[in-house]
DNA sequence: ACAAAAGTGTTCGTTCTACACCCATGC
DNA sequence: GCATGGGTGTAGAACGAACACTTTTGT
């Protein structure tokens, strides 16, 4: 290491990519960027580092609130990575720690803070048409949805896009949703009632869906997937399936 | 985000975990500081970000220039995570940037540069014994460690321990060492040889392990392999299996 | 001839997939 | 009754683990 006295010293931002499902389509929580550079343009919110003496985890989750007015209760938040080529801002040299966040659909969730600007967009329509996003967020955002579908693959984080209280059919919305692509509701539906402590069946039910009631489940201790579900999997309604009738 | 001239700036720090394979143990490269603090206490090879304008994979690659002697030339590197606990570092806040990198058993390497202090050592010994490392080393060489063994199910890195041309019995040893535990070598053999663009056949044979010659390979093109190699395969050497006559 | 490692074949059990089918409710 | 979604059963395919067996070298 080189002594202290010669240390460039940089500006380190903290980045969040915020997804939930609303409206049947994976979306991300984007503001609008109120200063100079790229003011107007839609950007991830997210901001410096406070003080010294923040930890970093704790930045994205003061930021997440101020920008979101969203509180940290039940939040699944992980970091992504950290992106530090020299020219991603034209300011000066900033380095920046994006990180994850994984909420279920509130009703509307955006409200308090500086979150006057801040509104979600389909994930899809971003990553299509790339472009729209501040600084090098597109990339950002695409690593972070990459990082959602493996997650779902070998992790519990499904779960952490519904509400407290979910059926299987809520959770197979999501792996459908996030994934893109349709799976068998009768394997699905023994997979993860089968997988450890991954559901905890709450002993009531709903009709919400119509037809029979489905039971309610919460999510369960289990973290981590044995065996995964996979991308892999089941392709879809089967001719037996009610919705490929078409 | 708020205004310019209120943010923090601090000190931003690679920091390697150099892993390769010697005397058949997983080991790890490690300096001994040379500067206060814990002057002389063992660390990860690393060091602050030079200029306000280089990369941060680029100031990776450097730091292991410097301070090892090592060049880039067929040299897996991948970023890790990024640790930024407020007192990780007691002089000043400091954020580093963790980086794994991984190489084949070099003779012996380490030589140039700053790496007059620079060695090898095993891994296991340090994560059965923690608390030898400087700041908050152990944490992230623990997570290194996970890092490549999880890759090795996924990708392709175990070939990133090999020399450019290894036998099947050398890649399986990569496997053993890292995963602390025996793979069944006929199956091993068929599974990786069957893996798309996994090996590629250089069409010599070597028979420094005696026994009948094995076939060369260099790595292919392939960077994930699906299906993946899972940890939860064949426990050992079956009765068959001629080690296991003990 | 024998040991030792490379490499192939085969069997068996588990898991995944694609469905058929029954269950429980609203209309 | 009938439509709708919830949930179980099951046959066949695919895959992995275990291991017998053949091949090719060195001594």
């Amino acid at each position: 290491m080189e002594d202290k006295w010669e240390i460039p010293r940089v500006a380190v931002a903290v980045d969040l990519v915020v997804l939930t499902i609303r409206a049947a389509r994976l979306q991300v929580l984007l503001v609008e960027r109120g200063i100079e550079p790229q003011v107007g343009k839609l950007a991830l919110p997210g901001g410096f580092m406070a003080s010294g003496q923040e930890d970093l985890d704790l930045a994205a989750r003061r930021e997440l609130q101020e920008e979101t007015g969203l509180h940290a209760a039940q939040l699944h938040l992980e970091q992504l990575r950290t992106y530090g080529a020299p020219d991603r801002d034209p300011r000066e040299r900033v380095i920046t720690v994006a990180y994850l966040a994984v909420l279920p659909n509130l009703p509307d969730p955006v409200a308090g803070g500086d979150a006057r600007n801040a509104r979600w967009l389909p994930v899809e329509d971003l990553l299509d048409a790339p472009g729209q996003l501040a600084f090098d967020h597109d990339r950002i955002l695409e690593d972070a949805v990459e990082r959602a579908r493996t997650r779902l693959e070998y992790t519990t984080l499904a779960t952490a896009f519904c509400l407290p209280e979910f059926t299987v059919n809520d959770l197979r919305g999501v792996y459908e949703i996030v994934w893109g692509k349709p799976l068998d509701p009768r394997n699905f539906h023994r997979k993860v009632t089968g997988s450890d402590d991954f559901l905890v069946e709450v002993g009531m039910r709903t009709n919400k869906d119509g037809g029979r009631p489905a039971a309610l489940y919460r999510a369960g201790a289990a973290k981590a997937l044995h065996p995964p579900i996979l991308r892999g999997s089941t392709t879809g309604r089967g001719a037996d399936g009610t919705r490929s009738r078409a």
